[in-house]
DNA sequence: ACCATAAATGATATGTTGTAACATATCATA
DNA sequence: TATGATATGTTACAACATATCATTTATGGT
């Protein structure tokens, strides 16, 4: 990610909060830069000491935590469930809809990739859940994958 | 679930350990009952708690993860990875191939229930991760929804 | 039956993830 | 500048999980 993109999700970032009314204050902003810039998902523990060696001067844990909350409840950021770990939305510059979020998490490297199911599956999904008496309510996805990469080095 | 039940499911258990050279001790058995009568998953410490009460003396946490770690390994028991709970495998009895499981979990009163979704739809999934340079290793899936019951209680 | 071995369990300490509760600081605006 | 809303700091603790080493219990070979 370059300089020139990281700003521009920034400035779409800003304009998110903005709306919404609040605010992306230095701390959410670089929270998020960390997240932008991390190639794989990170741990609230993880953002912790990154940021305080950053900053040079430490980061609470807990403004971790709110600064997340924050993020997420914008939609700029994701937890991912099954890993207790944080990665950015990778949708914030081009104003996605954020109805559908399926995470593909490498086993090897953790690299993740946020992907669209297309809308047939999870329609036909929707459908044999409702067969069985539950309703789907939140359609993020989480699977366990090997990325080509992985899959190529591990023979 | 029934005495009889449960003992049919257990017994095909003790026998799912002895053919790979494991042993379904007393504790271990205890702690698969308790899943197994539990109408929603269980955590490790509730499931301390439950099997301390129930002996009469305290039972080390430290043995729980073991023990689950060895029932989960048999395939007795899953993980949901989204709750950090544990639920017995709903297809003990009857020899079922545990290569997808699927749980749709109710956010209101965590009831579970365990699926297989069709095969076509998970071939299609898997046909769709690969195009993005993802192969899938665990097709296990967990769906946050709402059931019936708790659909309708809440207006 | 006896012993060697492996499997299982106990006990203690520590690591990791997350929330509760309350205080203080900063910003927007009336 | 007073006020309310938003944001951050601090401390304590709850919940979930692993590491390590000691002890006990089953099992097979002699």
């Amino acid at each position: 990610m370059n300089r020139a993109k990281l700003n521009r999700i920034i400035k779409k970032a800003q304009d998110v909060c903005a709306e919404s009314g609040g605010r992306l204050t230095e701390k959410r902003r670089g929270v998020l830069e960390l997240l932008l810039v991390s190639n794989k998902p990170l741990s609230a523990y993880e953002i912790t000491d990154a940021y305080s060696q950053a900053a040079e001067k430490p980061m609470p844990t807990m403004s971790v935590y709110r600064i997340l909350d924050f993020l997420q409840t914008k939609e700029l950021v994701h937890k991912l469930s099954s890993t207790n770990k944080y990665i950015a939305c990778s949708h914030i510059s081009c104003g996605h809809e954020h109805s559908i979020s399926q995470f593909l998490i490498c086993g090897n490297c953790q690299s993740v990739k946020e992907i669209a199911i297309s809308e047939r599956i999870m329609h036909e999904l929707s459908q044999l859940l409702n067969k069985t008496g539950y309703a789907l309510t939140d359609p993020q996805l989480e699977l366990q994958c090997l990325c080509n990469d992985c899959s190529g080095s591990l023979s």
